[in-house]
DNA sequence: TTTTTCGAGACGACTGGTCATTTTTTATTA
DNA sequence: TAATAAAAAATGACCAGTCGTCTCGAAAAA
């Protein structure tokens, strides 16, 4: 029996690293303090480091926690028998649009937020960002390399590189979109590499 | 007489400014203390306040400072009258690709740091940034309108949509070469863009 | 010309509060 | 009872921002 009923403490987890993804999204990490995260679930602080060991090794666990669903999100897509893998993962992009704009453009994404504040002085972090964007890249890859073997993406140029692409450009995007509070970017993206720079 | 002699004043606004551009890019906003960048410049505390009133504004106002040499010198780029402008904009982005080798990939760039840490949460700095942004884009587009004229990028496509396409890109790749550690991401940002998807 | 007055700018010690982490105490379970 | 986990309390460092004091040059008065 793997997981017949969880233990307190594995509730208390899930919950720190719930509440985590939200605070740290839209208020990065400096700017999210441990007690805030405590009160919000009601964890004492003693608690927190017996689970997490400290607040850098906490955001490297979140970061695994926040994409995950993204991940299967995007996998139920590619899954999904009828319908075409390009068109899959349209569909997919254009969903987080979709949520994106009932958010306000507020947050964006984890990852690329964690990146630019302490991508390059926390260790643990990065490594942990590193995973979460290959996972990512890796299954886009796999999604891009499917719609070049049904034909509706190029095949002169790599399902890797054009995963690459996507997910730099994605991230790039989801910057302009918080300081112009619009959706335009995100559009022109999925346009121009979907739409066209990808079409075979 | 514009200005002979500056006042003390300006050369501390000034140092302030430096080491702001310095220490926000690399340590981010909330991971850098008013009394780290004063310290450095050996600068009152009291000074601070009279010349930019909160740590906010400061981060507005050293914005304004980072962009400036960027512009300076894309915008000498394309005033080289010997060279086409695509020329002119991919030796541009090569130099900035030479500095980011020189310097380990760490800091990446304030804009977009800032843009995801603060960007939905500081409504100055938010405004600040946008700015900034669309000054860069605006001469990016102008080169590229340029190269069109000159016949080495498509037309079918409009010059501000590629800018765009460029600006984010390149914020995107500037995060995944911090969590890589490598100008791969750089690099393909520039072939993908400027070789093959804007080429005519 | 010399002296006095005055006010804007410069200044840094200080504030209340928060930071992440550690140590100590209490509770649980084997 | 011994071992282990959880919770509370304590710790010192640091945070952005304030505020009363001081300095110093220019204007006013003598």
């Amino acid at each position: 029996m793997p997981q017949p009923k969880p233990t307190q403490k594995q509730i208390n987890k899930e919950n720190l690293l719930s509440q985590g993804v939200t605070l740290l999204t839209h208020k990065g990490y400096h700017g999210t303090g441990l007690k805030e995260i405590l009160d919000a679930v009601q964890i004492p602080k003693g608690s927190f480091y017996n689970y997490f060991g400290s607040k850098e090794n906490f955001a490297a666990e979140v970061t695994q926690h926040y994409i995950a669903p993204f991940i299967k999100q995007l996998d139920a897509h590619l899954q999904n028998p009828d319908g075409d893998a390009l068109g899959a993962i349209k569909r997919y992009f254009g969903e987080l649009i979709n949520e994106l704009e009932q958010t306000d453009f507020k947050g964006g994404c984890l990852l690329g937020n964690l990146m630019g504040e302490i991508g390059d002085t926390s260790e643990v972090v990065r490594a942990s960002l590193q995973q979460a964007v290959n996972q990512y890249r890796d299954l886009l890859q796999a999604g891009l390399a499917k719609a070049q073997q049904e034909g509706t993406v190029r095949t002169d140029k790599s399902a890797g590189e054009m995963a690459d692409l996507l997910v730099n450009t994605w991230q790039g995007v989801l910057l302009r979109m918080k300081i112009d509070k619009s959706s335009v970017p995100l559009k022109q993206c999925c346009t121009n590499l979907l739409d066209e720079y990808f079409r075979n």
